[in-house]
DNA sequence: GTCGCTGCAAAGTCTTTGCAGAGAG
DNA sequence: CTCTCTGCAAAGACTTTGCAGCGAC
């Protein structure tokens, strides 16, 4: 599971960020183990936004030999929020998502029938955020949007 | 506590509430009682965007004779969410706060610093927002955003 | 070898629920 | 009077922590 040996964009995306993973281990004088390898492999192959909880079932799913117990799963992301590399967004339920970090920055839509997060990104929203903020007197340092709706699916169900 | 004599702006901006919550509870076949009255006007008078704990609290202090019990604080903040009367609000921390959610809709501002949220309102951000959503193939039910940043005080404190 | 990491289970938080008595309508 | 509410305490859900053995470096 540790060496790639095919090269599509995607394989050198995912090394670079495990060679980042592993820098910042190094760093900070921890240590890079299969555990923490397979959590961030599980968060980058995953479209989902995942729980803790959903993450543990992946991992014991793909990877039942290793016995990965659900506290590792909560320290190595937290871990990983510290260092940045994952974003946990909580939303009116209860418990945060995770998601990986290394993606653009992007907002949130989320079905409110289905549950579903779609990701999206918008340029002018970005700006007037900027705006808004100086208006205010603050120093940026992150936002996020989530917008709640019906998507397109869960209206043509209601239809039929 | 119960009636109010004078009829300041803000007085009557809580007795509109104030029916509207017992309608509310009539239509439902609910009572209306003491607590469920405290928490309301709580929830008024405070700027703050509270936690169940923090409300709790301020009740005992307020009105120690109730001996209002958190549980009670939950059952009520549910009910007046489930008739979207409060909003309940998620940030990166664990638990939720709540605001009246009569206000006029608004975004937050929260300083990563001290913790403390600015509201604010901003019209091309909303247009903005109706359009992807609709871009998106969405209906719109809500949305919500923050921004995080440091605010001004806390930038000055920094600085001495 | 050393010292951090892991799984397990126990301990914490925060929130919800069951129950019997209190109280609104 | 009836049927909902309430406070209390117990139970739940979700996270964190302590510990002894394991494993990366």
């Amino acid at each position: 599971m540790n060496t790639y040996t095919d090269f599509t964009e995607r394989t050198v995306e995912y090394n670079k960020l495990l060679s980042d993973f592993k820098q910042l281990l190094k760093i900070n004088g921890l240590k890079f183990t299969i555990q923490r390898e397979v959590i961030l492999e599980m968060l980058y192959n995953s479209d989902e936004h995942l729980t803790p909880e959903a993450l543990h079932h992946l991992i014991q799913e793909k990877h039942p030999e290793l016995g990965t117990g659900i506290a590792t799963v909560y320290r190595t992301l937290s871990l990983l929020e510290d260092s940045e590399m994952v974003t946990s967004l909580s939303f009116g339920a209860q418990g945060k998502k995770y998601e990986l970090g290394a993606k653009d920055h992007h907002d949130h839509i989320i079905c409110t029938t289905c549950g579903s997060i779609t990701e999206f990104v918008d340029e002018a929203l970005e700006q007037r955020q900027k705006m808004i903020t100086q208006e205010l007197g603050f120093v940026m340092q992150d936002h996020s949007m989530q917008i709640y709706g019906v998507c397109k699916n869960c209206q043509d169900q209601t239809k039929k």
